[in-house]
DNA sequence: AGGGATCCG
């Protein structure tokens, strides 16, 4: 491959980025922009400055600067070379520099103009990162004041419309795809699993494709059950791959033997990680991705269907060297109402590191950053902010803020090393906070509990984190060998990045100035400032159920050591959604005593007491409780004298339906209805309505020197709501909306009353015989309407004159009624 | 029963 297709826009490029300062480069993967745009660009002699060009990920910017390096015959670290976390290789002349976007961003932090700079390559746009989003922005800021600084975005798959729209800039594209690959739907079966499904497939595919298989699945738990069932049928070598491996053993999975093979893997090898002599892809579809609730502070996983351009990628991976096959498990109508690309990361990501940082940057309204997406709902980013002691009253960054901001982590870890320092506890603050960030140090915890991996069982650990600490200091006794490291079930490449950043934080620590004085008495002091609402208290001592503040729930790490604390720490929340629900797991625990919480929060730790409802007893009892902040973290439930919040605590749960009221009958809702009708004709009376108050208070009455909702129960109710009326406005209603009507021979007929309707009474006919006039109701002389009815229960008619009742329709329709009910009496 | 893959003087 002597032309790479990049090289056929060359000219094009270096015109396009020397004239507008900006360009979207849009070309596919194998095209060869990452490793040679830069050298075109430096060869041109039009660009004043050294090139940076920006990963996402380690690797591939040391891989890169190695093979940019290679392309150009030079050596590595002069004037090609690369700069990561804990390594780098530039000399002062370099002049193509691949770098993370991490150490860009604190690179920008010291040299804001970018002197020395002339052009910054943005690799990988797409994934839209938040610290290449933001460093971004701030090279817009830099060019609006100085001419000589370019800027690329470049990608396989830019959303280059949204892009171009939002930026107002040239766009180059190259066309040109490997090899083709053919694309094939298949729907799967319900009633089956996904790997059965995917396995199957790889049966057929197998037997025609001439090199390897790769499928995408979304995590480690279907990897292990494809890779079941195909090993159960197949043959050829199958490989799980993720990215919990080592980066050594992804390498010998990857490694091209020469020899057809499967590899299960995650999302990890659409980009990160390229497989040599894939034929052929099958693509589950689905992907495993974080999404951030800002309500709750909380990341949850999701198994999500993948994007259309995150097809496209899947599908590309079997292109590489050859004409290659694509199965995708999904149908094509389907494929049609896929979102075209996933939300941005900067808006589905924790904002508070990204806050934290441009507070630090002097920005304290994100708008004038003029971000191509900001994230909405930046209030409870603000609130973490505070939480740590990081913002003071003007909305900018304390003092604390300010020296947190320059830690190589996310705002709790800085929090976490500040007060470590400022509390002379820094050496296990710079522990703590390097386990908390890199990957678990633990191998296959499948099995095993954390006590019993750790050698000196006698040792009394009250943390996670300790225990882990000693481990580190295991690994790092025998020099992280890999086998030594396996005898402790210790992952050696995890314990050396944890070795390393707890290193590099230590000397980050000791340049920091002294400023406060805390006595914290322990370190794990330092733990609760960095992490006061992921403190939780045991619901029960059987199961691993937890309380969270602000009425959340969750579970604790089964693994854990921790699981006979009542009151817990965590340093790690996260929501798994699971087919039944989203359960919210806590793990790296702390077993926290109510004095060291009293020690770190002096007057925090507050008691209460109150009467609530205590289910269980079925009454008012007094819950004598203490809490810290929203966490109730003792609570003793107690019988109590009764009293007004007695009476108020029993009178809600009448009103809510918990307590029911045997003594309730129908003839109280007549009353009710009798005393809502009398306060209706007669508004100037001042009579009440029984509104939802009017209840309370009755309710309240009736539950004055009483606790249990047995005693409650068997009140007689009507006697206490008719005491909510005088004895004269009884009388009045008694008279003005009586019960019943005398229609003579001393029978009497019931009344109904509604409020907004007549009042009126049903009868049959043969019961008004004796009332020849329509009787008159109350002082307000209101006419009864009469519902008369035939024998058969059938209306006869509705009326409110009964003299013309019986002077007109009644002789009309008696010979009719007389015939067909005879046995009855006519008059 | 079930935890992706990343980054930081």
């Amino acid at each position: 491959m002597s032309q790479l297709p990049i090289h056929q826009v060359a000219e094009q490029v270096i015109e396009t980025v020397v004239r507008d300062k900006l360009l979207l480069l849009s070309a596919p993967t194998g095209s060869g922009k990452s490793t040679c745009v830069p050298g075109i660009l430096l060869d041109s002699g039009k660009i004043d400055g050294k090139i940076i060009v920006i990963q996402p990920r380690r690797a591939a910017a040391k891989f890169l600067a190695h093979h940019t390096a290679f392309l150009r015959s030079v050596k590595l670290g002069s004037e090609v070379g690369y700069s990561i976390r804990h390594d780098s290789k530039v000399n002062k002349d370099s002049k193509i520099i691949f770098m993370t976007d991490g150490l860009f961003l604190q690179q920008l932090k010291s040299n804001p103009q970018l002197k020395g700079i002339g052009a910054v390559l943005f690799d990988e746009f797409h994934e839209r990162r938040w610290q290449m989003d933001l460093a971004f922005s701030l090279c817009r800021k830099v060019q609006e004041k100085q001419s000589h600084l370019h800027i690329m975005l470049m990608s396989a798959t830019l959303d280059v419309d949204k892009l171009q729209a939002a930026l107002q800039c040239p766009l180059i594209t190259t066309e040109v795809r490997n090899f083709p690959v053919d694309i094939d739907y298949l729907i799967p079966d319900r009633q089956k699993k996904i790997w059965e499904v995917a396995a199957n497939s790889a049966k057929k595919i197998m037997q025609t494709t001439k090199g390897s298989l790769l499928i995408f699945m979304p995590g480690k738990y279907e990897i292990m059950k494809t890779v079941n069932e195909l090993q159960r049928s197949l043959k050829v070598p199958v490989h799980a791959l993720h990215g919990q491996l080592n980066p050594q053993e992804q390498d010998r999975i990857i490694e091209n033997t020469g020899q057809q093979k499967i590899i299960v893997s995650t999302n990890i090898a659409e980009t990160s990680l390229t497989i040599p002599n894939i034929t052929a892809v099958i693509d589950s579809g689905l992907v495993r991705q974080n999404a951030y609730d800002p309500q709750r502070q909380i990341n949850t996983l999701y198994t999500k269907s993948i994007s259309q351009s995150s097809a496209e990628q899947r599908a590309g991976r079997a292109g590489r060297t050859s004409a290659g096959q694509c199965l995708r498990l999904w149908s094509k109508s389907e494929q049609t109402r896929k979102m075209q690309h996933f939300e941005p990361e900067i808006l589905r990501c924790d904002p508070s590191e990204l806050l934290l940082q441009c507070l630090a940057l002097g920005f304290s309204d994100l708008e004038e950053l003029n971000l191509i997406d900001t994230p909405k709902e930046l209030d409870q980013a603000w609130k973490v902010l505070e939480l740590l002691g990081f913002t003071n009253s003007q909305g900018s960054l304390s003092t604390a803020g300010i020296h947190a901001s320059k830690m190589p982590c996310s705002p709790r870890l800085a929090a976490l090393l500040y007060y470590g320092t400022q509390a002379d506890q820094m050496d296990k603050a710079c522990t703590y906070a390097a386990l908390i960030s890199e990957p678990s140090i633990i191998l296959n915890r499948n099995k095993k509990k954390l006590t019993d991996l750790v050698p000196g069982k006698e040792l009394d650990f009250s943390s996670d984190l300790d225990l882990m600490a000693e481990m580190l200091f295991i690994a790092k006794s025998c020099k992280f060998q890999v086998q030594e490291c396996d005898k402790y079930s210790l992952n050696a490449n995890n314990c050396r990045s944890a070795d390393l950043a707890r290193m590099q934080f230590l000397r980050l620590c000791e340049t920091m100035p002294r400023l406060q004085n805390f006595n914290d008495m322990h370190p794990h002091c330092c733990l609760l400032r960095a992490f006061p609402d992921y403190l939780a208290k045991r619901r029960d001592s059987s199961s691993l159920q937890v309380s969270l503040g602000n009425q959340l729930k969750g579970e604790i790490d089964r693994f854990s050591s921790q699981k006979k604390a009542t009151l817990i720490l965590a340093t790690s929340i996260a929501d798994i959604a699971t087919s039944l629900g989203a359960k919210t797991k806590l793990s790296q625990l702390t077993a926290i005593s109510p004095e060291l919480l009293d020690h770190t929060f002096p007057g925090e730790l507050l008691s209460k007491d109150e009467v609530i409802w205590d289910p269980s007893s079925k009454s008012a009892r007094r819950a004598q409780q203490s809490c810290f902040r929203s966490l109730i973290i003792e609570e003793k439930i107690v019988d109590c004298e009764p009293d007004a919040q007695t009476e108020q605590v029993l009178a809600n749960k009448i009103i809510d339906g918990t307590i029911k009221l045997n003594k309730w009958s129908e003839k109280l809702d007549d009353w009710i209805e009798r005393v809502r009708k009398c306060a209706e004709i007669y508004p100037d009376k001042g009579i009440i309505t029984y509104s939802p108050q009017d209840l309370e208070i009755v309710y309240m009455e009736m539950c004055s020197g009483l606790t249990k909702a047995k005693e409650v129960r068997d009140m007689d109710c009507l006697s206490y709501l008719k005491n909510l009326l005088s004895w004269d406005e009884q009388c009045f209603i008694e008279d003005a909306v009586p019960e019943n009507i005398d229609i003579g021979n001393g029978k009497k007929l019931r009344i109904f009353y509604q409020v907004g309707k007549e009042i009126y009474v049903r009868a049959f006919i043969q019961q008004l015989f004796d009332l020849k006039k329509t009787p008159l109701i109350g002082p307000a002389r209101i006419p009864l309407t009469f519902e008369i009815l035939a024998p058969n229960h059938r209306p006869i008619q509705v009326t409110k004159n009964l003299e013309n009742f019986w002077s007109g329709l009644y002789p009309e329709i008696k010979p009719a009624l007389a015939r067909r009910y005879h046995k009855h009496q006519w008059i």
